[in-house]
Order: C-alpha cells, then sequence, then structure tokens
DNA sequence: ATGAAAGCGCTAACAC
DNA sequence: GTGTTAGCGCTTTCAT
C-alpha cells in the first residue's frame, strides 16, 4: 500500500510530537552496538579526572556516542565483582588509574570484542590503546626548575606505586634531574602519601620536621601541593622564600592558591580526547590499537620562588 | 533430562572463567528495565557535584543500579537534542541544575514511564520527586553571621537567576537577615558574575572599587569563595580584616584556602544518596514522589573573623 | 520500491 | 521441578 507523502508527514510529526525515541535496548540487541563507551576513574574528587572526563565526553558526543562515567571508590570492590561492568553494556571502556583492574581483565574485554584504551598505562596488548602523559618529563622539569633555583635538598610526595609499577614515572624524572646536578639520591626525601589534600599536608608536615630540612618539594599533583601549601602556612613557613612547592596536573585552583602554584601542566582535554579517538579507531576496526605519549609542559608561578627572583621588588608579597 | 549437580557445577564453573556475563541489551528489553540511573549535572567542573554524584553511585549500587553521568557542558545544547538520553536507555533520571531541562520534557519522561527526580528544585509535577537543601536558611545563616560580627555594607555574589525562579534561595536568606538587623537593601551590593572562581574573583574586584566599600560577602558557592580570596589576596586586602568573606556548599577545598573558609555546609553525601533512594521509591511504585528539604549549617572558620575575634592573640595570623 | 519476516540474547510464563 | 516457547522493539534481509 502506498502512502502519501502527506500522511508520512502527519506520521513523523506525531511521532516527534509524541516524543517517541527508538528503544535504546532494542536497537543495541539488534546492532550489536550500545553506542555507549564507559570511562572508569578511580575517583571523580580530583578535578584532573573530571577535565579529563569532560573533554571525553564532549568528543565522543560528536562520533555520535555517549559516555557513562564509573568512579570506583576504592572501598567498594574491584574490577571483576563490578556489576557496572555488565556483559556488552558498552562498545568500549576507557580505564584511568592503575589500581581500576588488572591486564588480565582488560584482556578478556578486548577478546570479546569490546574496544579496550588504558590511560596513563602501556598498552598491556597490542589490541589495546593507550594515551599517556610523560611522567618522567614532568617529573625531570619540575627537579630541575627546582635545582635551578638553587635547591639541593628536594623532597618528593608521592603516592604509594604498584608493585608492578612500570618506570617512566613522575619519580623516575624526579631522579635523573637530581643526578644530572650531582645531587645523591635520599631516600629519606621521598614520602609517601594518601592522593588528597590532607595526605599533602600531612607529606608536608613530616618533611619539615626533618633535620636537616628540606628546602623544597616536588609534589606528586596538584591536589598534595594545595594541601602542602596549607600544611606550610599553618606551621609559619613563608612559600618560596622558607620553603618552594611545585606541582603536577595543572588543574585550575593552582591559579588561586596563596602562593599560586608552579606545576606540571598535563594536556586534560587532549588526553580526553585522545583517548576516545584511539578507541573509536579500535572499534572502526584498525589493526594495531595507537599509543600516544603526550608532552607536559613547566608553568612558573609564585610557588616556586621564580618569580621573587626575577622581580627583586615583590620579595615580601608573593602575590599573583 | 536430568542434570548432575557435578555437570551443573561444571557448566557454572566453565562460564565464571570464561567471564561470561548475560548481555546486557537482551537483558534490558526483556526485563524492561536497565539497571541504570542517569544523573544530568551541569558540569563536572565544580567538586560540589562530584561529591553529590560519588554518593549517588554508591547508594545506587548497593542496590543493584549503576549510575551514568552526563555533564552537559552548556555550549552543547540543551537536554531536549541530546541523544545521550535515548528512549529507554535508563530507568530513572536525577536531574541537578536548573537550566539543564524544562518541566516539560521531565513530565513526558515521567509519563513514559521513566522514575525522575529533581535535585534544588520543588517537584513540577506528583510524578516527580524531589531533593533539595534549604537554601533561603544557608543564605541567612551566613548573613546572619556577618551581621553578628559587625558588618554592616554585606554584599552577595550570585548567579544569573532563570527567569521563572522560584523563591527559597540563598538572595531571600540574605535578605531576611538584613532586614532582620533593619539593613536596608542595595542593589548595587548584589553582583551577578560566571559560576567558576575566576568570576568570584571578577566580582570581588568590583565590589571593592565600590565607593563606600563593603566589608563583607556572602558568595553563592565556595569555588567563587576561592576566586574572591585570591582576588582580594592580590589587591593587598587580608581577610578577613579588611574583608570577610563567607561562601556556600562545605566542599573540601575550604579547609585548605588562605584563611580557611567560613561556609554553609550543604549535605552533599544525602543529597546523592536521598536522590537514589527517591527514585528507587518510584521505581517501586510510590504513589506519590517524595519530597525532601535538608537542612544546612554553618562552618565557622577563619574567613569571616569570628575566630580572631574570639582569639585575639592571632589577630596578625589567620592561620587554621 | 515496498512490505513481510526473521532473529539479536535473554527471561518469564507455561506446559509437562 | 524441568524443559520448551514466545516475544521484548528494533533492524536487516529477503521476497514481492
Amino acid at each position: 500500500m502506498r502512502i502519501s507523502d502527506e500522511t508520512r508527514e502527519r506520521v513523523l510529526a506525531a511521532a516527534s510530537s509524541l516524543g517517541y525515541m527508538p528503544n535504546h535496548a532494542a536497537r543495541s540487541l539488534r546492532r550489536r552496538s550500545t553506542k555507549t563507551i564507559t570511562f572508569v576513574l578511580p575517583t571523580l574528587e580530583n578535578p584532573y579526572f573530571s577535565e579529563i572526563v569532560g573533554a571525553a565526553q564532549e568528543e565522543a558526543r560528536q562520533h555520535g556516542y555517549s559516555v557513562t562515567i564509573v568512579a570506583m571508590r576504592s572501598e567498594l570492590g574491584d574490577f571483576r565483582t563490578s556489576s557496572l561492568l555488565q556483559g556488552a553494556a558498552y562498545d568500549g571502556i576507557v580505564v584511568a588509574g592503575h589500581d581500576n583492574c588488572a591486564a588480565t581483565e582488560l584482556l578478556q574485554l578486548a577478546d570479546r570484542g569490546v574496544a579496550v584504551v588504558v590511560l596513563q598505562e602501556p598498552s598491556p596488548s597490542a589490541s589495546i590503546g593507550s594515551v599517556r602523559v610523560d611522567l618522567e618529563t614532568g617529573g625531570y622539569l619540575a627537579t630541575r626548575h627546582l635545582v635551578e633555583l638553587g635547591h639541593r635538598r628536594i623532597a618528593h610526595v608521592t603516592q604509594p606505586l604498584r608493585k608492578d609499577e612500570f618506570g617512566g614515572g613522575r619519580v623516575d624524572g624526579y631522579r635523573r634531574a637530581l643526578a644530572e646536578a650531582d645531587i645523591p639520591f635520599d631516600e629519606a626525601l621521598v614520602v609517601t602519601t594518601a592522593n588528597s589534600m590532607e595526605g599533602g599536608a600531612e607529606a608536608l608536615n613530616a618533611l619539615v620536621d626533618l633535620d636537616p630540612r628540606p628546602t623544597a618539594a616536588f609534589m606528586y599533583n596538584d591536589r598534595l601541593a594545595v594541601g602542602g601549601l596549607h600544611a606550610l602556612r599553618k606551621r609559619g613557613l613563608v612559600v618560596p622564600d622558607d620553603f618552594a612547592v611545585v606541582g603536577f596536573d595543572g588543574v585550575a585552583i593552582g591559579r588561586f592558591t596563596a602562593p599560586t602554584l608552579t606545576t606540571i601542566d598535563s594536556p586534560r582535554d587532549e588526553l580526553g580526547r585522545l583517548a576516545i579517538k584511539v578507541l573509536l579507531g579500535i572499534l572502526d576496526g584498525d589493526q594495531e590499537a595507537q599509543e600516544h605519549l603526550l608532552p607536559v609542559k613547566l608553568v612558573v608561578r609564585a610557588s616556586c620562588g621564580a618569580e621573587r627572583r626575577a622581580n627583586p621588588s615583590c620579595v615580601q608579597q608573593p602575590t599573583s
């Protein structure tokens, strides 16, 4: 039976005015694709991940995919047991943060045809994509900057590292910069703490009690640095005069701390977008999943003392 | 045909070792339920929302639901056009932030059998749940506190409000506290700015240029307050001696600013959990969707000057 | 070109 | 109880 154009239009208009939307489950079942990407994060508390995920969502959207965010609050049990990650609920998955799941799980997913991309880790397999920033260079740049400002006793505040930690992390760059300056590596100056502002505060409190006291610290990330700045202030120490601080990540808060935070800028936007692009490449049937290593750069603000040096007039007032 | 227990166990073991997981789309289609809840947020940049969503995810998980987060970056177009919100892709939806979608869309969803809960807004219909914090009382407590500390010219930094804004917002509490103290309301002291740290900085820069200058500001949220503290510091003004600041939300950063931030604590965890509980209630067939109004409380730290007053010995060093 | 039909993977209902 | 079957809503293929 032929349907007149007029009728067709009436039907379409009625459908859209009634708010018809095709059933997602039925469509996914039939097409064997959900047009959904899952993003697994250790937490949403760190704005670093929020920024990455925001960019990823935007990128995915442009390609007709939606992004589901799963925040693995540590206590909740691990990846394996997570019913959130049900069979074929998503076409692809981006995993950020080491502890969220083991390589074997990811390989299993990849074998089942799910596109997998890991963030901030080398790819465990040719079928798994990887997008990282160059942490080693970041650690090097941060530490070298402190060395250049005359510091010799430079601490590093870090996270508990996985046993199977690959090389190329911040601490490796830290050691390289020290070695380059002929400063012996001192294990007492590397302290491990919880990944939170409180953790950063505790770590700097401990470091400041050391004798001889270090004169600067390179922090694992900006959150820890914010906590550290607070701890120093509370102890009556002036940053950067009494103690210099460098962060990592480059998140927004660093421009609003007292003093403003010198940090290593990690390209969050690019990281999120690229993760999605690599993932879509895998879905499009790329043979080899891509691997990317993104560059970082040093952003000099007030917490390291470089500004003060460059402009001696503002010694007493590290504003900006 | 009977199957022996031994065989059954072998099959089950094989299935789980092969990583079998039931297909989510097929299951959803058949059961007419996806066991998924969508959380619509204006942005993930504000840790306030991250904290709410984290709690919601935990609560939902305990009931076998997963939570999908959709961050509506404003430029991306609105709720209506969002293909992210496909038909029946989720059993329920929690909407936070006024501008994300109009009541008509929500009613349409509710009519289609989706459970709907709005955050921080009154329910537009008996079938839609609502969870709010008492913004009016928050505004009142913040402002009254400043009044009690002797301030008379108290500014309020706020967001652009929707045209159809319901009453009961922060600004109403602000006005109530002023009226109670017989302080005339001065429109020049209420400034609207972007919801970001930069926005807070700009607003305080403008306020400080007024003549006569206000002596205190009640900020829409902690992010704006952090920006404001920075702007004041940059201008060489000492908080709280030269200018007092009170925030809103109670997010983690407020304990690490210089000085630490007096704020109104909004129960993020409870907000997130309750939103999920109300939503699950609707899915369970509750006739009337619940409405909740959660209490807030004043958290006194250093940015308002109350600590200094209570302990005159620390006038010059507003630490904590 | 248009319309009919099969089937995606699962589960609930039903017959044995 | 245990095994069979129908069908969720869509899309794709095949027959007309």
